[in-house]
RNA sequence: CCAGAUUAUUGGCUGAUCGCGUGGUGCAAUAUACACGAGGAAAGUCCGGGCAGCAAAGGGAAGGGCAGUCGCUAACGGUGACCAGGGGCGACCCUAGGGAAAGUGCCACAGAAACGAAACCGCCAAACCUAGUUUGGCAAGGGUGAAACGAGCGGGGUAAGAGCCCGCAAUUUAUAGCGGUGACGCUAUAGAAUGGUAAACCCUGCCUGCUGCAAGGAGAUGGAUCCUUUAGGCCUAAAGCCCAAAGUAUCCCGCUAAGGAUCCACCGUAAAAACCGCUUGAGUCUGUGAGCAAUCGCAGACCUAGAUAGAUGAUCAGUCUCGACAGAACCCGGCUUAUAGAUAAUCUGGCAAU
RNA sequence: GCGCGGGUGUUGGAAUUGGUAGACAAGGUUGACUUAAAAUCAGCUGCCCAAAAGGCGUGCGGGUUCGAUUCCCGCCCCGCGCA
């Protein structure tokens, strides 16, 4: 889990990340982000829908594998606002390495294309 | 040993590092060290209660629920013991288990006829136009159907038959006696003739207001003016009475006296995921007493999640029998459903040995 | 979290005092018409079975009843509302 400055905080900041962000799908995750104001630290929310997986304890284990890797991956750059949506139960099951290369490709097309647009 | 029945328990463990939630420590903090951190079902939301709001929660009706008896419980549609009926060789298990003798409805098709009576084949008698027809009697036999008029067997009886009569047995009602708190059981006597269906309407007895923590509370306090409480009727007028209108979240009775708008001052930005409700409670464990048991009493010890995008994860090492179903969201008591395996106790049947 | 509504052939959707399940429409398929196709017309169309007979079929499992899509109980799935 991470540091409660790292997650988010009621409804009104997800809202702006989901109408202002932008998309990036990956085969069975995808990542909707935004920028914040310089300064501030990074925050991060993992959307698990019911449909994935009928049990709360698979949904819990997905969301709790993607929290844990973005705490130890130190590649995350600040004053952003990250959303993972997972929509595959296989992400309760994967490999520890294809989980790692999954979210990394996710985050280094984000951070390419953020690059870009600034 | 094999095959079962019932009840109960358990639901991987140990260490290290990093990390998360809450608490207290602290002037304070994003820091330091410490303590605690999902379940037997946390699930389904099927019942019941606590708690909260609807002014209060009063009476009646409607609506809803329950249904053997006696208990247990805060309460229940839960549960314990027992009774009756059914199943099993047995341990034991199952039952929406009040009333069809208050009334109404329904019983498709087939069948003569589906509950009020009737008669297709048939049996019997009489008459006649005598291979048969008509009229009358019968309801035992056949046929139809899930069910056929509704008490079986034997005897008598008759033209033929029939509870039409008698004996025995069954059912059921009432009374009496005995046993039991009771449902009920046993015995005796006197009657009765009753198709099924109440998870059809209904009757009887008992229970029941509605909404649900997204309930609700606090955060927003004080003053002034105006409007409605009138209109209408009784009365010369006032007072008073009647009636209408408002609230009581299905209706009636009964009850209630207040409600709204504008402005000023204060508050400080608009109403909370952020504060309270929120976790000490019909609490857990141990011992002991009462009771067949459910359960209750007494004594001692303990505090054991409380979040708000929502805390249990990751990595490494060791070990065993290699780990099922599964994640709290106001809280409890049950029920139902899911659950790899492991263990314990009591009991039944069979086989073998003694 | 709390409270509601629904589930019938391949699809939409009928069928209620409980009495032959699948009306009607779409789709599929066979035949006719056509050089060919479309449109049109006629037939078939839930499953098991070579076919008949028979059996099973209203989300699943039980119960009440002579008989259940319908009444009752327990599960599963889908959808909606409440700050």
């Amino acid at each position: 889990m991470l540091k409660r400055s790292h997650r988010f905080h009621g409804y009104g900041s997800l809202r702006r990340t989901y109408s202002h962000g932008q998309t990036v799908r990956g085969s069975l995750i995808s990542l909707r982000y935004g920028s914040r104001p310089a300064g501030k630290p990074y925050r991060v929310a993992v959307v698990v829908s019911r449909k994935v997986h009928k049990s709360a304890v698979v949904r819990n284990r997905i969301r709790r594998r993607v929290y844990e890797w973005m705490r130890q991956s130190e590649t995350v750059p600040l004053a952003t606002d990250l959303i993972f949506t997972v929509f595959s139960d296989q992400v309760a099951t994967l490999g520890a390495e294809q989980l790692n290369s999954l979210l990394s490709e996710l985050l280094t097309k984000a951070s390419l294309q953020v690059k870009k647009s600034v």
